[in-house]
RNA sequence: CGGGGUGUGGCGCAGCCAGGUAGCGCACCUGCUUUGGGAGCAGGGGGUCGCCGGUUCGAAUCCGGCCACCCCGACCA
């Protein structure tokens, strides 16, 4: 093929431009499409194969940990916001009202739901009334609109797919303690479902939830060095129960105010996947959010491309007993089409069965990446088509942590800690700066402007430090090493 | 909202400077040949040239205005 033919088929290079390389990987993948309203984005199939076995994962662990799945409403009297000081004042910027509706202008105007604090507080508060309601633990899956400037489809979108935990407990040690917990099967999650190392921390008081007394959050590497905000967990104190009469009789018959929780995942943990795994041929899918775990191209023309193919549904079917998505590529395509566009897709195996496979009674395997000859391309290797089904589930487990491994080794390698401003700047470049910082919102807003970063968190662990702000020279805070980046 | 860029078949682009009614690659359809790294040949379908107005015998092309989208900032899961 001519070189010309070639470029114009693959991704732009990362190297190049990562906003390129996004866009390309998402639309060419089939992930994604934009919609026709600005910062709108249609997931089509194969981006909703993989926002499905997301959900289905994390619903697993949130039913495991004791709560039920609800649905609230889309529309929310405008009023409600307003009864959180701090929580209208975060969103009001972002929120979409609607005025006008049935032809005639609305008594009170409603706004779409940027999140649900608001009227899941005012339910509770009427589903609450005794020690014995409580704790209530439920999950809303759902979608939430804010109007977003920039959209980035995944990372940004006006409307975006995503669960909201909403608990109410008796006091702040069992709210904290769920605050917690639920942070902790987020990063869990992150790690061993989407295969990403997260740095776990809290956020300072000018990066934390509009309402929230404390924010944790998991932050991820991306390939490009930026982070990228991928769940939070908020512990609520009795803000939202102050606002909405969330009350309780005790054992004691006194009249208490709730602690509430609330804790987030969206669908931009699909564009952390894309980031922090993919590279220049394409996507590269963590095996328990692939669509497609193996997919097995039978070769041949005529009469041997039948016996090929026969051979693959056997091996598929063999493989779906050992509960490994397979797939059976019969298109009419070349194989090398089908190659190239599985490698785009991320799909972590290849099989390929050809007629003189199925004389020497194998199969050959290639994987996506973690095995790759001089030329970067992904080494061939014949394995018996008898043992090919029962080593799967192994090598599918080996595979996702070996991605860990690699996402874990790029962040390590791309995390400095500095000390003075100079090295600061030059770090988040590229990276994670961890620097002492003294805390202070207008420190924070300073070194934003001259160097674009961020303060992520103040990671959960870390040895305590402490010594002059890496900024302005100022008394550290917090009593350890704060992580910044510039993020998405 | 500031700075940069782009609008021409589904996608990527040329044509515009020197106006004459649209072309290339990919994709798509049909047929034959092909199939171990993006197949070949032949035939074919598909475009109000972002929108509105102006100049002109005639506008994708020149002039004025508007709009949309993308990228980089400010806001953000």
């Amino acid at each position: 093929m001519s070189s010309q033919k070639r470029s114009e088929r693959a991704v732009t290079p990362m190297s190049e431009d990562v906003s390129g390389w996004y866009n390309d990987v998402v639309t060419r993948a089939e992930l994604a499409d934009r919609g026709p309203a600005k910062g709108t984005m249609v997931i089509r199939p194969y981006g909703y194969a993989i926002w499905e076995l997301l959900q289905r994962q994390l619903d697993d662990r949130f039913k495991a940990t004791g709560h039920v799945n609800a649905y609230f409403p889309l529309f929310i009297p405008e009023s409600y916001l307003r009864r959180e000081a701090e929580h209208v004042e975060g969103f009001a910027p972002e929120l979409a009202v609607v005025t006008h509706a049935g032809g005639e202008e609305l008594a009170e105007p409603l706004v779409v739901r940027p999140t649900s604090e608001t009227i899941v507080g005012e339910m509770y508060a009427k589903w609450i009334s005794s020690y014995r309601d409580l704790p209530i633990l439920i999950n809303l899956w759902n979608s939430v609109v804010r109007w977003e400037l920039r959209p980035r489809m995944f990372l940004r979108t006006t409307e975006f797919l995503w669960q909201e935990g909403h608990t109410a407990h008796a006091d702040e040690a069992d709210a904290m303690a769920e605050t917690l917990r639920m942070f902790d099967v987020y990063d869990e999650f992150a790690r061993n479902v989407a295969a990403i190392p997260m740095v776990r921390g809290e956020k300072t008081p000018g990066e934390r939830f509009a309402g929230a007394v404390r924010t944790f959050t998991i932050e991820g590497m991306m390939r490009d060095g930026k982070a990228l905000q991928s769940g939070t967990s908020h512990y609520l104190g009795t803000n939202f129960a102050r606002a909405f009469d969330i009350t309780y009789q005790d054992r004691e018959n006194e009249l208490q105010h709730c602690h509430t929780t609330s804790w987030g995942l969206s669908a931009r943990m699909i564009g952390a996947t894309i980031l922090a795994h993919g590279d220049d041929r394409g996507l590269v899918l963590p095996p328990r959010l692939a669509p497609h775990q193996v997919v097995v191209v039978p070769i041949g023309r005529g009469d041997q491309l039948d016996a090929t193919t026969a051979e693959a549904q056997r091996l598929a079917a063999a493989l779906r007993e050992r509960d490994v998505r397979v797939l059976v590529d019969t298109r009419d395509q070349s194989p090398g089409f089908k190659f190239n566009d599985w490698e785009l897709k991320g799909v972590p195996f290849r099989v390929e069965l050809g007629p003189r496979d199925l004389e020497a009674g194998v199969a050959v395997l290639a994987q996506r990446v973690g095995d790759e000859d001089e030329d970067g391309r992904a080494r061939k290797h014949p394995v018996p088509l008898a043992e090919l089904a029962a080593g799967m589930p192994a090598r599918l487990d080996a595979y996702h942590d070996a991605l860990v491994a690699r996402a874990q080794a790029f962040r390590d390698a791309h995390t400095a800690v500095v000390d003075d401003l100079d090295a600061f700047t030059a770090q988040v470049a590229h990276g994670f700066a961890v620097a002492l910082h003294c805390g202070d919102p207008a420190c924070e807003a300073r070194i934003q402007e001259t160097t674009r970063a961020t303060p992520r968190c103040i990671p959960s662990e870390g040895d305590e430090e402490s010594g002059p702000c890496v900024s302005c020279g100022g008394a550290s805070a917090y009593g350890r090493r704060v992580v910044f980046a510039r993020a998405y």
